[in-house]
Formats: C-alpha cells, structure tokens, sequence
DNA sequence: GCTATTTATTTGACATCTAAAGTACATGCG
DNA sequence: CGCATGTACTTTAGATGTCAAATAAATAGC
C-alpha cells in the first residue's frame, strides 16, 4: 500500500499497524474535512449569486428545477421524496414560490387530501434563465479540472457515495 | 482551452465546438451533483449520529472542536471566521451551549467588548468522547476507498478548492 | 482631549430545516 | 355501512443560517 510512493511523512516515522491506523484515521478525517469545505464554498457561491442575480434562493431553486422536468407538477410528496428533505419543508417553500406566482397548487381530482404543484408561465420563464445562468457557473467552478480529472472525481465520488449507502444502514 | 487533450469521448462522435463545449457543461453539472449528494449524504449520516449518541448537533459539535484545540479559549468574531459562518449565528451556537454548560464566556480584560469563550471541563470531556466516535464514522464512510484513493480525491478537491478561490471573485 | 470611525457582539426579521402533532380525506375489512 | 388504520399535507416549536441595524467600547486624527 504505500509501496508504491516511498512518500515522506513528516510527522510519524514508524510504519507499525497501529501508527498506520492512526494516520489514516487523519487521512480520513482531512479528506472529508476537505470533502465538506469544497462543496460548501460552492453552494456558498451558488447561493450568493442565485440571490444577486434572481433575487431568489437555492431551495426554491432547487424545487423549481423538480418540477421542470414535469410539466403535470407533482404531489407534495413525491417532491418531498425527491428532494430528500421533510414535508414541512416543501409546504414552506411551495408557499413562498406560491407567493411569488413562479408555482401553482393544483387541486388534484382523482384526491383531495392531494395536489400537483406545477410550474406557472412565469415560473418556467424565470427558471429557465436561471438554469442558464447556474451552469455557467458551474462549468466556470469546475473549470481549473480538465476532461480527465472531471471523470476521475465523478468515479470516485460515485464508488464513496455506493460505499456511503451501505454503510448506512447499520 | 480543449487544444491541449484531443481524448476520445465514448459517447459522443462529433468533436466540434459546439457540441464538445454542451457535453462538457453536463459533465460539470453533473459531476456537481454528485459532489452535493455525496457531501450530504454523510453530512446527514453525522448529523443524525451526533443526535442519537449525543443528542447534540453538527454546529455545536464544530464550534466545540475549535475550542478544543485552544485552551485559552477564542474571541467570538475568531470562532466567526473559523466557522466561516456569521457572526449572529456564532452568538445563537454559543449560547446553547452556555446553557447546556458545556462553554463558558469569559471577560477579556484587555477589551472589554469581547470575551474568549471557551470549553468548560464538562465541555473538555464530552468533546472528547464526541470525538473518538465521529473520527470512527468518518473512517467508516472512507473505507470503501484505499489509500490510493483517498490521496487520488485529496488531491483532485485540493486543486478544485484552489480554482474555486480564484473564481471566487469575479 | 474630543469627535469620527472602526471593531466586537448582540438583536431582530426572515428563510430553511427537522421532528412531532394535528387535520382531513382515503381505504380496508368485517 | 362504519370504524380502524393509513396517507397527504399543514402546523408548531426549535435550531441553524443570513443580513442589517443597534450597542458599546476601542482607536485614530486633529
């Protein structure tokens, strides 16, 4: 294992397990400190830039990106499941789009406990710029990587997050 | 800027511009994406952790492990910039954990405007305790990956993390 | 020495979030 | 039918976050 790059390591000299373990447990915890910073400092610049540029939010965002791809709306539920956070939650942000006239509530006839919330006119217009915009920053954060490191990052990102998903459940 | 690799891409047979330069733009988004997810599926995994074992949450956890670090405890706008958070939320967190005892304000006798807080014993104890078990899930969510792995991803979000400064401020 | 500015922290108003309780409708089953 | 249970959403309470305004103390400049 580290046999293949004679690396120096300042701080330990001694290879036995048990220092080993110990430095990759730092290892670990530098890695997904750094993990944590690099994806908050670009949520932090999305967030800046959605509110400079739209006036608007990356969970509104966000939502409005859900319903985009589907034109009939979707119930609350399905939302909440999608975008992984409480139904709560959805409620708050759906009233606030709602506000804003970017969403609507639909009733929906097959149950009425039920309804799709769906994109207005203005919502889909105003999202697509957006959406334009946002990738242009992204494509721009992303842009000190070349092709090679891109798919590099996105295979190991993939192989952590399928060892993530298991670990969970224990 | 695409000069320099003419790689092959499996997926697409046209290497004009045009189409080199969308393709690109999904792999960013995509690659973000996944970098989000990834993120905040161990967030979560933490957080909720923290909350079973602990009954405690990430913030408070954060803030704790900057005093741990400094016995003399840090001033609150050091703690603000440490966290890279505001200044109110550092007065909301520490406040909290005031009430639970676990810090403790102290006045600065040099500047009678401020005050170092810091970890009482109790604070000192239950960080520690704290600490073992988070550096044990951390390893636990990086153990899908070898070493080589881990040093391949430090170093791909360490030149991400340098390129997204200088974009920063644009 | 005195005012103008800066610095350290708190406060208040809002937007997210979660977890848990409440409401209203749907559905299964005798 | 008629109730028990489940489902779809909303509501409430509490913790994070932000930004902007308010306080209070330190410091600069004249």
């Amino acid at each position: 294992m580290t046999a293949k790059r004679p690396k120096v390591r300042p701080a330990s000299t001694s290879a036995d397990s048990e220092t080993r373990a110990t430095s990759d447990h730092h290892d670990a915890l530098r890695l997904w400190l750094r993990l944590l910073a690099t994806t908050n400092l670009i949520e932090q610049h999305v967030r800046r830039r959605l509110q400079e540029r739209f006036a608007t939010t990356l969970p509104r965002f966000d939502l409005m990106a859900q319903l985009e791809r589907v034109p009939e709306g979707l119930k609350m539920g399905e939302l909440s499941r999608r975008m992984m956070v409480t139904g709560g939650n959805v409620t708050g942000i759906t009233d606030l789009l709602e506000r804003e006239g970017l969403v609507a509530r639909v009733t929906d006839r097959s149950d009425r406990r039920a309804f799709r919330v769906r994109l207005t006119a203005a919502g889909r217009r105003v999202f697509r710029a957006m959406a334009k915009e946002h990738e242009r920053w992204i494509v721009a954060a992303f842009g000190g990587l070349g092709e090679r490191e891109v798919s590099r990052l996105a295979a190991l990102l993939g192989r952590l997050k399928i060892h993530i998903g298991k670990e969970l459940h224990k």
